[in-house]
DNA sequence: CCGCACGCTGAGCGCCTGCTCAGCGTGCGG
DNA sequence: CCGCACGCTGAGCAGGCGCTCAGCGTGCGG
């Protein structure tokens, strides 16, 4: 098959991602950091624990003195993952100042944390459906904030006038659409993330009859 | 593991979708469909072939008879749907009329069929990763002529003065981009293709600066 | 200097995968 | 009414999967 080829060069282009640092012991990231990898480029089911354990540099029997099953993996960087989106978009939604600037800072917040941690994010957004049961009803609970906040903002930019949207569930859908797509497509070169971000929240502002003319 | 009851309400929901009948004989059809649904719902990896076989109702062995390997299943998909979608992008692109008018068009179509055809969108935006080299790379193909159109569309009107853009390639790419999402959030209820794709058509044009005031 | 605790490995179990093949049934040309 | 051709099946093979476990090495408390 082709994946090692076309992820193998992505996979060395691209940034180790260090937004694990904080996880210890030394081995446990390390194969969290190996399983972020592998699941971005071939996704869950097509990655093995073999895999995961080699580009650690351990045996596959060591994966299992650190986590209980390889979909325990998963869990944990789709929790991890989640929480810190969920964090930074409510943060950068719920600051001072006009509706439009709000927008503006959430969007460009959230689309660079999209092309930062492209790899992350590409398995926290399209790998969901490979989690047991309870963990994607958990996962799917912090998805479903991230939609209230970026909605919330949106009827308020639109009620106290700032905004011109005639459906704002579904301007607010299409905005959160748009961003996340970002992790799909993305890869370093040509433009930088925080280019992106801020061209995006032009065209958020856009999409909400919001801007500057 | 939990995709048996989410994505199981999801098929028996969802419309069989209708866009194989063209092919035969009859149990290849059959085939094609099954593996659609499973794709869909499980992702290529996650799919085995016996349970295709087991939707279309034969047995594993019947597979190998009218497909030479799973993986080619996916090809046949993934061309036959890239083929459709370009071609329906690139006709609206074409039409006569201002060009505000033909973006219009052309968002309005591609949302539409990626929601009415929202199982074998997203076998074809999001598991041609699983595709064999040669077969990747030709489908790669078929999805830089959708963007090329895109992109040349939302050119033509910025240069005609019908836009305004800074940067009509990345524009262009965030249209697409947005369109695509939909295959992975749609489901049947609340709105219709033909509403959503109303409704994108008058985003893209605000995304432009072309939107009616 | 001993011995225990802990992180890790090599070997491997049981299962399931994609895929194969000899043979069966059915329907159509002669 | 025969016989061949073709679509399909039941059984099953080789290989790879997730995961386990007895035992090895190393470093630290006593």
């Amino acid at each position: 098959m082709a994946q090692a080829a076309r992820a193998g060069a992505q996979a060395r282009g691209g940034s180790p991602d260090d937004s694990w640092g904080g996880v210890s012991p030394d081995a446990a990231r390390r194969l969290l950091v190996a399983a972020v990898e592998a699941f971005a480029e071939r996704g869950f089911h097509a990655t093995t624990t073999r895999d995961i354990a080699g580009r650690a540099g351990m045996s596959p029997a060591a994966l299992y003195i650190h986590y209980r099953t390889k979909e325990e993996l998963l869990y944990h960087i789709s929790r991890v993952g989640h929480d810190r989106s969920v964090r930074l978009l409510s943060e950068a939604a719920e600051a001072a100042g006009p509706y439009r600037e709000r927008l503006a800072g959430a969007v460009r917040t959230f689309v660079r944390w999209h092309a930062e941690h492209h790899t992350t994010a590409r398995v926290v957004q399209y790998e969901l459906s490979a989690l047991g049961e309870e963990h994607y009803a958990e996962i799917v609970g912090l998805r479903r904030r991230s939609e209230k906040v970026m909605r919330d903002l949106v009827a308020a930019g639109a009620e106290a006038g700032e905004f011109a949207v005639d459906d704002p569930r579904a301007t607010a859908l299409a905005v959160l659409s748009l961003c996340i797509d970002v992790a799909r497509w993305y890869s370093p070169g040509r433009r930088t993330p925080e280019e992106i971000g801020a061209f995006y929240a032009d065209l958020a502002l856009r999409m909400v009859g919001a801007a500057p003319r």
